[in-house]
DNA sequence: TTATTATTGATAATAATATTCATTATAGAG
DNA sequence: CTCTATAATGAATATTATTATCAATAATAA
């Protein structure tokens, strides 16, 4: 989803629940939205410390489970990896490719994978409501 | 795998990496084969210490570590549970079917969806070692 | 303008796992 | 068998990531 709409999201999530739409809750929205797409609690608190010093590390991480909440956001945590803050995507559900050298994600989807999933789930009587599908491997780069 | 198989190959990786066979070793081996089929690193110290309560902490990590090393054991780490070590069963890799409600594990299989995995890491230039699929949702119980 | 209460920052707490280190025990050499 | 090098152990401590606590502050709605 674009700027905008994400920052619509979280604001009209903001009031739904009777929250406060703090000068730091903003900040903080502001400098996920233009971090990179993957993001660390700890790499998205540095970026904030460098142009606003006073804003604090337990604040970061409550702001990031609220924006996961809303919806803007996805926490992804992968074997020993701390958590990843993902941007969401609304056009678009996908798995990840996970290089087991560099550790980068690339972002893939296969419809039929897709469909199949929800089949296999139904077939043991199990009710679908999401899922990851990660495949490690070795990427172009470090083969 | 069968026990014996399991033994053999913890065992001959212990031999390849000249590690020594102690009997907390054994006895940790012994304890991790017998128990259920995803067990916590907790969980699997408490049934030792039943029987033999002067092993540590410390080294039931430590071999539970090695034995995903030699390939018997697989660490899952899902969400925020806590990292569970499951028996691998050489015979067929499996995918998981997690229940939100109750947190219970189901494994499952698919010939078609385990193909198209293959073909989508190629299409994309990475060369897939392994994977993991889980699917989140209800079980037959929790609905 | 004021009252209510969500939010903040600093700090302490927690939980899981890893590391340190002195002591013990194993495997291989002789 | 005995000796020696060093892997392994148990206890305690450290680390790492994340959460909870709490007094002070600030946003919202009346």
């Amino acid at each position: 989803m674009g700027l905008k709409e994400a920052r619509k999201t979280f604001s009209d999530y903001i009031r739904k629940k009777e929250l406060r739409n703090t000068t730091q809750r903003q900040r903080i929205l502001e400098a996920f939205l233009s971090s990179e797409r993957h993001i660390t609690a700890e790499d998205l608190y540095k970026n904030i410390q460098k142009k606003y010093p006073e804003i604090g590390f337990a604040t970061v991480y409550r702001n990031l489970k609220l924006m996961c909440e809303s919806g803007i956001a996805e926490e992804i945590k992968i074997g020993n990896q701390k958590s990843k803050y993902e941007h969401i995507d609304l056009k678009q559900h996908h798995d990840h490719l996970i290089c087991i050298k560099c550790g980068r994600f690339y972002e893939v989807f296969d419809e039929r994978i897709e469909n199949l999933q929800v089949k296999l789930a139904e077939k043991n009587d199990f009710l679908p409501v999401r899922h990851r599908l990660e495949i490690y491997g070795l990427c172009r780069n470090c083969r």
